[in-house]
DNA sequence: CTTCTTTTAAACAAAT
DNA sequence: CATTTGTTTAAAAGAA
């Protein structure tokens, strides 16, 4: 049923699309009669209604998309659409429909969407419009009670096609909704999608994922879910409950001549990183963003951005909007004239002469503060004015902020390389007082150490609570409140370590054992004369096909060398890594062209590698100092290639762009890596847990007295860092990430990240304090920790990060399930007064237990019977068998990220000789090209790439070597699809980039980089990166000193 | 291609 | 009634 309508609607907008594209020229103003139209007006097809309000209004401006201007939004993949599409259709379980949508990227389906919802609604149509159009009523309370129908309005709005290219509809779409017939929703789709070179519209609304373009004069944007016929929505932002089902508006006021956007959900919204609540209606200029529930997107109105792109590259100008807030709400109010009516709607022409823009908004003068962006560091204003606004009183739900990429430091947006078990007992480790961490302690602690974890979405806490349940490292120490104290089984872990080092040991011995045999194979095949050569296939994994079957050198190389295929492979990672950073530092590409920009990457790159090795040789450093330094402090890598990208930038550019990076302030960025980093955001939750009970406070402080010493030891260290950050941010106004939280942190600091719970006083005023500082939620979908959306993609999938992971593993035998055994096993003595303590444990727990438990679980969730049934199965658990892995001594043990940083150091630069290093070096440089531009060069598979034959390198011209760096840093697809220019290039990594655009290598000869490196770039390596990059690298390697 | 580890998500239960 | 906190189970991605 439902299914015929849709595809009948579906069809007719298609139609209508078309006819807007022919439509396309514009008269221009708009006209008041249009109201009328749009009154009294559809019957019938909504569909139609709203092409004639368009053409009647005349739209405007044809937008093309000129991708690369809005890159930061637009860019990317196909695989987006995928989500989009999955998500629209039905796939709850991408759940966050938003989150996928928003992280892929690309073209958008939401068209497809609105289509499915329309269809549903069209009937209702019909009154709704009459409403919306009516002018006078811009007041949003007008608005708010048209809401409350609900379904009547059904202008939709086009949806735009926008380009297109490979994604064909989406199958799952059509035949899921329409199963009637596919085929030709299909066609018309493509159809329009081919036809259309340019789009009319009065504005567009650019998502991570997609842009779906304003062709109506009302807008609604809200949640739908696939099986929710009940209402329709123009913008679906997906099945997310944060978001209500009509949860903003945007509409043209004639009476303000603008566009102004209402918030109707009970949620509210961001408006240029402001918070407003719902009921209130602001203004919307070009480029003003919006964030609704966890999506992020920006009202674009047309206009020639040529221009300004390259200036302004930032696309927030904010501030003002923030001041108009409520008061603005009401400008919509006034009576102003029709002169300016046309103003908002610029459309090329009119919009031009008219614009006089409005007395009535105070705003307009803002500091050209995008101007400055990027020379100025850009990061400190913008902070987050949300804690300001957002605070409501009421009971609304603080929002969560979603940081924008400019709103991270660099330093913290990349994920850090450790698996969450490291990262915990890391944590633990540091900030645990005897008695444990709390699970809220726990996730402060870690933002603390790893302030990624501030800036991104929450998922992390998920893992975090997964792995502390499900390994075993982690035990729970001590009840309090709610949960339970964390604590490091240390014999646990102690005992997992050893057998790792044997498995270890042993996987070694028999490696080695294997390589003799086959060695002496191989020499008595030599003999023989039967060492024709047999082309290596590849199978992939470097150790085994080296040995396999090759020639004598190679079975040579290969023996000597475990070394050298690490380093080989350290160098492609590396390699990988940088091109990738690059790639992600260069997202913004501010108008620049190809040619330059891969010029510009290429000498980055070129530089890059130059500075640090020469540091590296300056201090006596052996080894690969670019793989030692991502390894152990990638931040820093960032930082230089940042600082390396704008020296570039500003040398090809000959200084007509300075920045094509933003760059952090520099005092900011030097944090020594031992200590705790200033920013504390920690606790937000907090406040609602304080509302312990006085006595339950009173209680807690008494244990808090009691354990005074281990609460001692933390606050000290949590002080101790809180002083750094207050005096780093006090140097520096730096401002950058630290942002509010001066205050902040010394509250948090105070309360360290243990604390919770006790002090009852200072608690809350601190905990107030916290509040207004920090506002963890927010923008942040750009990255994420997390993998790709689940998405049924096929292939593709490409790994972002270069990194590897710490294989060592730590986790714990995991699995076992039979847990039951451990614990029966293990039996730490158990307790089992469990009820009874849980009660007596706020009292009792307070005053003592000391060492009292260990207790293993029991009486909580234990699951005796359960237990029962199984068996121990294998247990073998201390057996373990897991072999491989030679992987040295695992970090688990280690403490700070100093120490994991040193001993990593310590380990490559054993290995490697200087000079060895350096040839490598250099040779990397000559790597260095990276390629720019979308065809697919060809594509190189990573299988081929894997094993290159080492040894003979040596010997091999330059150019193989180039090849294979190329191909391990970028994925290819066969097919690409071309199209865009400028709008792919680089995803974040949290993106998870599947794939990746290909690059061609135009580039620069091994030669030309020299010649560059020889000539300009040194002067300019000398300037540029004395300050910055110097000064990061002589930190980086005192460090690496101290380690060695 | 299979196995094992780790990460992400979700569904649920319990406690507040 | 909404959040937290914990357990479990799946599934996907990576490394071996
Ligand atoms: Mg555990």
């Amino acid at each position: 049923m439902n299914e015929e309508l849709a595809s009948t609607v579906i069809s007719s907008h298609l139609e209508s699309e078309n006819n807007n594209l022919e439509l396309q020229v514009g008269d221009g103003h708009l006209s008041p009669h249009i109201d009328d139209e749009q009154i009294s007006g559809s019957s019938g097809n909504d569909v139609d209604d709203d092409n004639d309000d368009n053409n009647s209004v005349g739209k405007i401006d044809e937008l093309e998309l000129p991708d690369h201007d809005f890159s930061k939004l637009l860019d990317f993949d196909t695989k987006s659409d995928d989500a989009l599409l999955s998500a629209a259709n039905d796939l709850l379980n991408e759940s966050n429909g938003a989150e996928s949508n928003l992280d892929s990227q690309h073209t958008d389906l939401i068209n497809e969407e609105d289509q499915d919802v329309e269809m549903n609604d069209s009937i209702d149509a019909k009154e709704s419009t009459a409403e919306l159009v009516k002018p006078d009523k811009d007041s949003p309370q007008f608005i708010i009670n048209e809401k409350n129908n609900l379904f009547n309005r059904q202008r939709k709005d086009s949806l735009t096609p926008i380009m297109f290219q490979k994604h064909e509809l989406p199958p799952k779409n059509f035949s899921q909704l329409n199963s009637s017939d596919p085929q030709k929703n299909s066609e018309d789709s493509n159809a329009i999608i081919e036809e259309q070179p340019t789009i009319s519209a009065y504005a567009r609304l650019d998502f991570q994922s997609f842009t779906f373009y304003v062709q109506t004069l009302h807008v609604i944007i809200g949640r739908r879910s696939e099986n929710d016929f009940t209402h329709k929505v123009d913008v679906n932002l997906g099945p997310s409950k944060s978001i209500s089902r009509r949860h903003a508006q945007i509409f043209y006021n004639f009476g303000t001549g603008r566009f102004e956007l209402s918030v109707i959900g009970k949620n509210g919204a961001f408006i240029d990183d402001v918070f407003v609540e719902r009921g209130n209606t602001v203004p919307l200029r070009n480029r003003t963003k919006i964030q609704i529930g966890q999506i992020p997107f920006q009202f674009i109105l047309p206009e020639q951005e040529k221009d300004k792109i390259q200036e302004s590259t930032k696309p927030s100008p904010d501030i003002q909007t923030q001041k108009i807030k409520k008061e603005e709400t009401k400008t919509t109010k006034k009576p102003k004239k029709a002169t300016t009516s046309v103003n908002t709607t610029p459309v090329k022409k009119e919009a031009k002469s008219k614009v006089t823009v409005d007395k009535i908004v105070p705003s307009i003068p803002e500091t050209p503060i995008a101007s400055q962006t990027t020379s100025t560091t850009t990061s400190p204003k913008k902070k987050k004015q949300k804690p300001a606004a957002p605070k409501e009183k009421k009971q609304p739900k603080p929002p969560k902020k979603v940081y924008t990429l400019n709103e991270i430091p660099l330093e913290y947006r990349t994920k850090p390389t450790f698996s969450y078990s490291t990262l915990l007992t890391n944590c633990i480790r540091k900030f645990s007082t005897p008695k444990g961490m709390s699970l809220s302690e726990i996730y402060a602690g870690i933002k603390e150490l790893y302030p990624y974890y501030e800036y991104c979405p929450d998922g992390w806490q998920s893992s975090v609570r997964h792995n502390l349940s499900l390994n075993k490292s982690f035990k729970k120490v001590s009840k309090e409140g709610k949960g339970w104290l964390w604590g490091l089984d240390e014999e646990y872990i102690a005992e997992r370590e050893k057998q790792k080092q044997k498995q270890a040991e042993a996987a070694a011995a028999k490696a080695q054992a294997a390589q003799m045999k086959l060695e002496q194979q191989q020499q008595q095949r030599a003999k023989k004369g039967g060492d024709t050569v047999t082309a290596r296939k590849g199978t992939a994994s470097a150790k085994t096909n080296t040995n396999k079957g090759q020639t004598i050198s190679q079975t040579l190389a290969a023996n000597r060398s475990t070394d050298k295929k690490t380093k080989l492979n350290d160098q492609q990672r590396t390699m990988k890594y940088l091109q990738e950073q690059l790639m992600i530092l260069t997202s913004d590409r501010k108008g620049l062209s190809k040619p330059d920009i891969a010029n510009i990457l290429t000498q980055a790159l070129a530089m890059t590698i130059n500075q640090v090795t020469q540091a590296a040789k300056t201090k006596g450093i052996a080894g690969n100092p670019l793989t030692a330094l991502m390894d152990k402090n990638p931040q820093h890598l960032t930082l230089i290639l940042a600082a390396a990208v704008n020296a570039a930038t500003s040398k090809v550019t000959k200084g007509k762009v300075k920045q094509l990076v933003t760059m952090p302030p520099p005092a900011s960025m030097t944090p020594s890596v031992s200590k705790a980093k200033a920013t504390t955001p920690a606790s937000t939750e907090t406040a609602s847990k304080k509302k312990s009970t006085a006595a339950s406070s009173s209680k807690t402080a008494t244990t808090k007295a009691s354990t005074a010493k281990a609460s001692a030891a933390k606050a000290s260290v949590a002080k101790a860092s809180a002083t750094k950050a207050s005096a780093a941010k006090a140097s520096a106004a730096k401002a950058s990430a630290a942002k509010a939280s001066a205050t902040k942190v010394t509250s948090t600091k105070s309360q360290s990240p243990s604390i919770t719970k006790s002090s009852s006083t200072t608690k809350t005023a601190v905990t107030k304090t916290t509040d207004s500082s920090f506002d963890p939620s927010s923008l942040s979908r750009f990255f994420q920790p997390k993998q790709p959306a689940r998405v049924p993609t096929p292939p593709i999938a490409k790994q972002v990060v270069p990194q590897k992971r710490s294989l060592s593993g730590e986790y714990d035998d995991a699995t076992d399930d039979s847990s039951s055994e451990d614990e029966s096993t293990s039996s730490d003595d158990d307790d089992d007064e469990g009820s009874d303590k849980d009660k007596n444990s706020d009292g009792s727990t307070s005053s003592d237990d000391d060492d009292d438990d260990d207790d293993s679980d029991n009486d909580s969730s234990s699951s005796d019977s359960d237990s029962e049934e199984e068996t121990k199965e294998e247990e073998k658990k201390d057996v373990v068998g897991s072999a491989s892995g030679q992987g040295d001594n695992v970090d688990s043990g280690l403490k700070t990220n100093t120490e994991l940083m040193n001993s990593a150091v310590e380990g490559t630069i054993s290995k490697s000789s200087i000079d060895e290093n350096i040839s490598e070096v250099l040779t990397t440089d000559q790597t260095a090209k990276i390629p720019i531009s979308d065809d697919t060069s060809k594509p190189s598979i990573s299988d081929d790439i894997s094993n290159p034959s080492i040894s003979d390198d040596i010997s091999k011209p330059v150019d193989a070597i180039v090849e294979n760096s190329v191909n391990v840093g970028m994925g290819s697809e066969a097919n690409a699809d071309d199209e865009d220019d400028g709008t792919n290039i680089e995803k974040w990594q949290f993106d998870n980039h599947e794939e990746e655009p290909t690059w061609s290598l135009p580039l620069v000869t091994a030669d030309e980089i020299d010649a560059k490196l020889d000539v300009d770039v040194d002067v300019d390596m000398d300037v540029e990166v004395d300050e910055k990059s110097l000064s990061l690298d002589d930190k980086v390697m005192s460090e690496i000193n101290d380690g060695i």
